[in-house]
DNA sequence: TCAGTCATGTTATATCATATCAATACGAAA
DNA sequence: TTTCGTATTGATATGATATAACATGACTGA
């Protein structure tokens, strides 16, 4: 685990391989990433922050890609349905994956700060919840795991 | 770790000795448990499910307790902070505590079947969401785990 | 080319949540 | 016990998030 969306990198190189990986999905997969689709995942990649669906709207809408709710939510539907992005439930916002095709269960770090969002990986199965879900009879099929906190950066503004 | 909402028990004197709880919890701390809020943990207690904040209001409106958005979002808001409920970030919905004083970060088994909500504890520390937070030298201030899915008793009607 | 499916355009509305300000109730200090 | 400050409630309006429904257009394969 890197959490690489906290520390400074090369983000262009980011962007470019992220959308590499979703195309080659998309079409493995027989998927059709058209361009609303893909400039709404361009635009959630282009930084690594959680954004709501109506900011993604003005985003497409000032490109000219459609000015109404359900654009945005269509698009957001087949990123996160595809993997290619994720709801982060305690924001009501959304992100995108930075790696899609990976089955993943993803877990989130979410800073308060910055609304920047890092990617983790975890094995619910393995945890004390699968514990409890096990001990419990209950049959999980999603789960959504995510921490609220500071990033490093935020933290030397906050205290 | 039991997940007693799944099962078959004396309700009535879980809600008893639940509120019970509550009430030590805030004459200890100096809270005041006014009539709207009162009723309102009742109202969620009443099942253990997930109730939204409308369905909260049309329980009290019913009562006379208030008929504006406002009453039903303060007694959850009061609820929440003292640690009496919780809100279900997945289900944009509320659950009523049944370990109301125990000063945890608790995750949630949510039935999609029928609601049920089933309390368990976790330590985020001790995850690997806790390991990841670590090496990336991120704060954790709160945490959201969410695991929705089938309970027992669904399991049979649903596949 | 035609039918079927998937995608988009558009209007309307449902659902969830909060800002604001006035009025009242409560509790502590004088 | 009066007074002051704070917490709570009442009420109106609005903001923010999300979806239903139906028409239109585009691509795909028989």
């Amino acid at each position: 685990m890197s959490a690489i969306e906290f520390r400074d990198h090369d983000h262009a190189a980011c962007m470019r391989s992220t959308m590499q990986a979703a195309e080659a999905q998309c079409t493995a997969r027989g998927l059709r990433l058209t361009p609303v689709r893909r400039r709404a995942l361009e635009i959630l990649l282009a930084e690594h922050r959680a954004l709501g669906a109506y900011d993604l709207l003005a985003h497409l809408s000032a490109e000219g890609l459609g000015t109404q709710p359900p654009v945005a939510y269509r698009a957001l539907d087949f990123l996160v349905k595809a993997g290619l992005a994720h709801k982060i439930e305690a924001l009501n916002a959304y992100v995108g994956c930075v790696q899609p095709g990976a089955d993943h269960a993803p877990a989130f770090l979410i800073c308060r700060g910055c609304r920047s969002v890092a990617e983790a990986e975890t094995t619910p199965s393995q945890s004390r919840l699968g514990d409890a879900a096990r001990a419990a009879g209950f049959r999980i099929e999603r789960s959504v795991v995510e921490a609220e906190g500071l990033c490093p950066a935020c933290q030397k503004d906050d205290i």
